[in-house]
DNA sequence: TTTAGCACTTTAACTTCACGAGTGCTAACA
DNA sequence: TGTTAGCACTCGTGAAGTTAAAGTGCTAAA
């Protein structure tokens, strides 16, 4: 059965109520909400009817009603209106495109930072991997007589730099020899290649420092290797307080915990476009525009995301790739959390291809 | 007056029982806990006398008794015992050890884990700025035509390296020249002393590439900056929701907010041997053997803190120090944080003199 | 097709009440 | 003089009962 368009204006005041509240959404306040000037009663036979379609909700006889998950999907992805930003949200983002970084990673952080201010959600965001990758060119920098930087340009132009310590004297000349034998047999190949005759080969050709290229070949592939469950980064946890639906401790407490201790999860839900990651987590997925994704919380299962919506994009920067995550109660602002996830994106994007070139202009107007 | 042995011996029952439970401690009780042999009315007398001597707060007339700030300052000074770590418990840490890292970072990060789940609290680390440091020597690697990696290597041998992208066409001849003004000029002074003067001179002696250089200078310098708020690593949220303290959602989120937003608070906490810092914050600061410290909170001041304790402890490695802290609700297991801070500490001394050794220990072993 | 009216349901908030836990005091005891 | 038993008193907790408010569904009228 097709939803009438008068249907349809209820359901999105209810949910828009709804959104505004967290309380159930009784009939006769939806007269004085929305553009609705229909009776208490006709309201009720259409909620009715909503219900049995299974879009409303009742917590209880009598209780207002309150949007199933459906409801909330058919919600994104055609009765939701576009959220202007205020010039002062607006403004908050474009001034973090001001901020002087040139590591990726540090504009991810804030711009987590920003979104979770904006939005008063959690952000997740995290810098994608791309996968194998080799490494091309190595270059060493002398620190000290026992120390030196080692820096890792891979196929894809990631620079990489580790601080190597080591027992050994180290000069000029060694560094040399040691930057040779790198170059010569560790450029192009991945991990897997590097078998021990090639080390037994490397520690002939290294001389006095064979000892040292072991833990050289260690550092060097770690440092290009997925980073673990540090990268997912997190911010804004405590909004997340406000909203009574977490005054449950319980239910909070499943969510921090997916946080604190299964961080491998949530990079897999954002990283991959495969729904299947999604639906494990209890979610249900949502394509939405280009790169915007919105997954709805699935309310029968016990998951810690059953009563959570998200949404998230990804934002390509250079070369690599970056994904921030909106999350919050399933009742959050998708108007918002779109519009202020799609204006940074094109921020990004845009500021992506320049990179440090905000400082260059800083020097022209001074 | 004198706290005579008895009295002692009975407040440290009663703190040690509610420390397990959580509940108020009632006179009946104790006679069946700790190795006490006299009748409930006996302790009840000297109970009286311990609160009127402020060691314990009774929430309403026919509860049990909690013990107050002062009690825990006693305990933690002079009634409590050692914790002996199981073997269980001091592997955990071993393995820490072993975690093949050359990032201190990484190390710091991981310890912060492993502490929060051996005392169920919430950790906070972080790794102490040497404050003002100069830069002693600028180094280069070509990347590309456009970008190339920026070494900086501190008076204090600490290197940071910034992967540096422009508009301009970059040859190892015009990196060259960037290394020598950057050297030339820039070396062992601190950003006061960067004058537009200098700025000058250096765009002078750059020719083509004069834009370059006020960019490189904030990049420079920002390199060894305070790294912000980032740099207080948390973990273990979750934990302190097991805790009936933390079952107010307002606590929670007063605890929270300062963890998200005012990590620039934990970090003068943390950081500063002043004790003003900690009194700002509603804790009260307790010497504790070397480089512990145990701060407890103040009942009485509605600040975040009020019914927290804390522990921490600097851990210094090779040229930089970190700061590990274990925050608990003020009924925390003193003990077990104290014993497993000494344990993590001693360890990381021990090995952070060799740093890269166990890999070069590896190596032998094959 | 819409609306007004009304009976019905259910929860939240407030009272009352009895119970249990723990105290403080007094008097007896060693 | 220090310790203990006994007892009255206090206070919070939880159960049970009651009321008020909010919202629904249905019926009948407009």
């Amino acid at each position: 059965m097709e939803l009438s368009d008068r249907k349809k204006r209820i359901l999105k005041s209810i949910i828009d109520a709804y959104i505004d509240s967290g309380e159930p959404v009784g009939s006769k306040f939806l007269t004085s909400y929305g553009n609705i000037s229909l009776s208490p009663a006709t309201i009720r036979n259409e909620m009715s009817e909503l219900e049995n379609m299974g879009y409303l909700d009742k917590p209880h006889t009598s209780a207002g009603r309150v949007p199933s998950s459906s409801a909330y999907r058919l919600y994104v992805d055609e009765l939701m209106e576009n959220y202007r930003l205020t010039m002062e949200e607006l403004n908050v983002i474009n001034e973090l495109m001001h901020f002087k970084a040139s590591e990726l990673d540090k504009i991810i952080t804030q711009a987590g930072k920003v979104m979770s201010e904006l939005t008063q959600c959690v952000t997740l965001s995290f810098t994608r991997e791309n996968g194998a990758d080799t490494i091309s060119r190595f270059d060493t920098v002398f620190v000290d007589e026992t120390s030196f930087l080692l820096v890792m340009i891979s196929g894809t132009k990631q620079v990489r730099s580790e601080h190597v310590k080591t027992e050994y004297y180290i000069n000029d000349e060694a560094l040399c020899a040691i930057r040779r034998v790198l170059n010569e047999n560790l450029t192009g190949i991945t991990l897997e290649n590097v078998t021990m005759p090639l080390i037994m080969k490397m520690e002939a050709e290294a001389g006095r420092l064979a000892p040292l290229i072991n833990p050289i070949i260690r550092i060097a592939f770690s440092c290009f290797e997925t980073e673990g469950d540090g990268s997912v980064k997190i911010s804004g946890l405590s909004n997340l307080l406000s909203y009574p639906e977490f005054s449950d401790v319980e239910k909070l407490r499943s969510l921090m915990d997916m946080f604190d201790k299964k961080k491998g999860y949530l990079k897999n839900l954002l990283s991959s476009p495969d729904p299947q990651n999604a639906e494990n987590l209890g979610l249900v997925p949502q394509d939405f525009g280009s790169d915007m994704k919105i997954y709805i919380g699935n309310e029968h299962d016990g998951t810690a995301f059953s009563d959570t919506g998200m949404v998230f994009c990804t934002v390509p920067m250079g070369n690599t790739q970056s994904v921030i995550g909106i999350l919050g109660p399933k009742r959050m602002d998708y108007r918002k959390a779109v519009s202020a996830l799609r204006v940074l994106a094109e921020n990004m994007e845009k500021t992506a291809g320049i990179e440090n070139n905000q400082n260059t202009e800083d020097i022209n107007e001074q």
